[in-house]
DNA sequence: TTGTATGCGTTATCAG
DNA sequence: CTGATAACGCATACAA
């Protein structure tokens, strides 16, 4: 395979011209020019990266750490933040870890090795004082509220969220509020479950642990608790469900019970998927395609900049306002 | 930051040595691989990969071409290559080329840059005359049947899975059969297609083209042909439609309006997503995290070998019976 | 078992 | 505008 070495041979330049032309540098004459790109053209030359990677310092790269790829929550991420890596020109390292600590400690090291300018952290297995241990590395910047830092992080404010999500509900006059989470290793979900129960306590609402499920993922769960409210004898009049495919499986097994939503039980989803929209459900948009591609320009402008000053950006959310409360 | 050169004028040894201790090689006494493991620890020592990939010849990671990584069909494709890639420990670089060809290029650019070791295609934008013009820089996989290429292949035989389908419709009972394609620019769907009409006019079946609806591709789609289906005169019996979700939304709609499923209008899905299984939606598996895994295990046993021999796997499919045929 | 010397392919430096 | 030469950090052939 032809170097730069060879075609400053050929086209009679020196080294530095070819890496001038190749770099599009002014100060080379359009004679050289043109004849060094004639003879790149003519031996099929092509670049190798590794040597500009090792002298640059720099790789173009920037990897993300999430658990599952094909979790609406993290698939959508992802988008925000490959839309954006497309447009800046750069990279995308994808680490899906299944939330192994061990894996993503490796994406980490592959920074402090200078394989990649940057990390994204999309998953919550990795404690902030072992993700401060790279900082010096280079940019990390992680989807959540991880508090004052030496990383980046963009968030939505979960208490808040879910806060004015059951305040929504309380407006709509219901006051047996029920509660499903999803996977309990994550920080926002521990957030969102201290929000609810300030919530019911601030209000002088019903709190009982019947109403309460957690590691409610799929939209098995949800079809599983249906069948589980049936049997109740004290109903909560309404849901609030931690993902929107979730509250699916609950609204479909429970309709096919007989159950009237929202009359006999309304229901309020989270993360405004497209089964959400389809079956009506009212739910709070949080804004994922946003997150993924906030992280990537905070992250791209360190990169850019140099700038090791951390970023924390909070994001909006929204209720969504449909037919299931 | 501390090199390798500096570890072993620290160390009292020469940097063959602690090469050899980086790389786990024999012959190294015990007693100057503690010495050398030791000075990496105190200066906190990490290997520059850039220049390891640079002389190696190597860089340890696989691109991924996909058009869109939130859809079910890529994410799960994703995520069983994904999974294998990281028992292999290998690193995968995303590009969410939104079938953009000229982004695609840029991958196999990137191949001839000696960036990557191999690509996977789970895109369709690119001929395959373009793709095997790179095959010399290293191996490449596709996820759909491209012929005897130059190149690998790792695919289910749309024809037969289709045609398979339309049999057991056809076993069922249903003469009436309609279509409902999505997305156009796949070289699948004009297969699938093809094998629609041949099936059709083999079995002397009707053929409508008010029964066929093409650039289907999202729930609201799918309520949007049930809408559509309320007012024809002559309604097919039976409806197949690529993408689960699709159907899910078709269905969901078309009850809302007091059709039943599958007495009024049968429908027979493709994918077997989640919701597929929520709404016991018939429908064809095509194994897409099966297919993922293989083309990685694939490619990844062609750099282990060096091997340019292209390899064509063909996987097995699976219908699905549930409720709504 | 160890070390010396060379090369990987490029960009950066600096002198002209 | 141009070019010679020194880095970049590591692996490895070869010699000892």
């Amino acid at each position: 395979m032809a170097n730069i070495k060879e075609i400053a041979r050929i086209a009679g330049v020196s080294v530095t011209t070819v890496s001038r032309v190749l770099n599009n540098h002014p100060y080379v004459s359009d004679i050289k020019r043109a004849a060094v790109l004639n003879t790149i053209e003519q031996l099929n030359y092509s670049r190798n990266m590794n040597a500009v990677h090792l002298i640059t310092g720099r790789t173009g790269a920037i990897a993300v750490i999430l658990p599952y790829i094909n979790l609406y929550y993290f698939s959508i991420v992802m988008d925000g933040l490959a839309h954006e890596a497309l447009n800046a020109q750069y990279r995308l390292i994808l680490c899906q870890s299944n939330y192994a600590a061990e894996e993503e400690l490796k994406v980490l090291e592959m920074l402090r090795n200078k394989e990649i300018d940057g990390v994204v952290i999309v998953s919550t297995a990795l404690q902030p004082e072992v993700i401060e241990e790279y900082t010096d590395y280079g940019p990390v910047i992680t989807c959540q509220d991880s508090g004052e830092r030496r990383f980046s992080s963009v968030y939505i404010e979960h208490y808040e969220a879910f806060w004015d999500g059951l305040q929504y509900l309380s407006s709509k006059g219901y006051r047996k509020i029920g509660y499903c989470e999803g996977r309990q290793n994550g920080s926002s979900a521990s957030i969102r479950q201290s929000a609810f129960r300030a919530f019911l306590s601030e209000r002088n609402l019903p709190f009982r642990e019947e109403w309460m499920v957690y590691d409610c993922m799929t939209e098995e769960d949800g079809a599983g608790v249906a069948l589980s409210l049936l049997d109740m004898q004290d109903r909560p009049e309404v849901l609030i469900i931690t993902g929107d495919h979730v509250a699916a499986g609950l609204i479909i097994e429970a309709r096919k019970h007989g159950l009237r939503i929202p009359e006999d039980l309304a229901v309020m989803g989270f993360d405004n998927q497209p089964i959400g929209r389809l079956l009506d459900i009212t739910t709070i948009d949080n804004h994922l395609y946003d997150m993924g591609a906030a992280a990537f320009r905070i992250i791209h402008e360190q990169i850019r900049t140099g700038s090791r000053v951390p970023v924390h950006r909070k994001l909006d959310y929204e209720i969504i306002e449909r037919g299931t409360v």
